[in-house]
DNA sequence: GCCAACGTTGGC
DNA sequence: GCCAACGTTGGC
């Protein structure tokens, strides 16, 4: 069964622009470190499970484009690397404690900003909405998901 | 930069 | 297993 989810980057780090301009419109969704966000992708993501791409921590937090997950999930290998700000001492190639997902960028559109998803009846539960929520993976129902692409993305580019 | 909310750590 | 202290997230 094809599932959706809301996924958060740093535009700073990387936008749903760099995502497009990667090859084959494909990035590693590394460094996650937060196991509700970790189980997420080890156990429910699948390839072409509907992804929207928000931006956070930035001038204007919203969605900011459509992807798609793109890999069955595999060993984050920042974990192992001394150098990385994800480096996971605690972490061994044996037992690896963090993984990583492919995602495919679809397209990217003017930001669908926070008030605009707050004002929007039909997403009053969206998970991301929820007050204090800190994950950086959140499950969106289908119905969330076409309510959002076909009402709010549609017409915007 | 502030600060509320949450997750993690570690002493006991 | 409890829980205080600390660190992080992320909107504003």
């Amino acid at each position: 069964m094809r599932r959706f989810w809301l996924m958060k980057s740093e535009p700073d780090e990387v936008s749903i622009d760099d995502a497009l301009a990667a090859p084959s419109r494909t990035i590693s969704w590394f460094g996650v470190r937060n196991y509700q966000a970790r189980n997420f992708m080890r156990d429910q993501m699948q390839e072409g499970d509907g992804v929207l791409f928000y931006h956070s921590s930035c001038a204007v937090p919203g969605i900011a484009g459509l992807a798609q997950v793109a890999s069955k999930p595999y060993a984050d290998k920042t974990q192992f690397d001394r150098k990385s700000p994800y480096y996971d001492p605690k972490s061994t190639p044996d037992a690896p404690r963090w993984i990583a997902i492919d995602v495919r960028a679809e397209k990217a559109f003017p930001v669908i900003t926070l008030a605009e998803l707050k004002a929007e009846p039909g997403l009053s539960d969206m998970r991301v909405l929820a007050r204090g929520n800190r994950l950086s993976i959140t499950p969106v129902t289908a119905a969330e998901f076409r309510l959002i692409t076909s009402r709010l993305v549609k017409g915007r580019k």
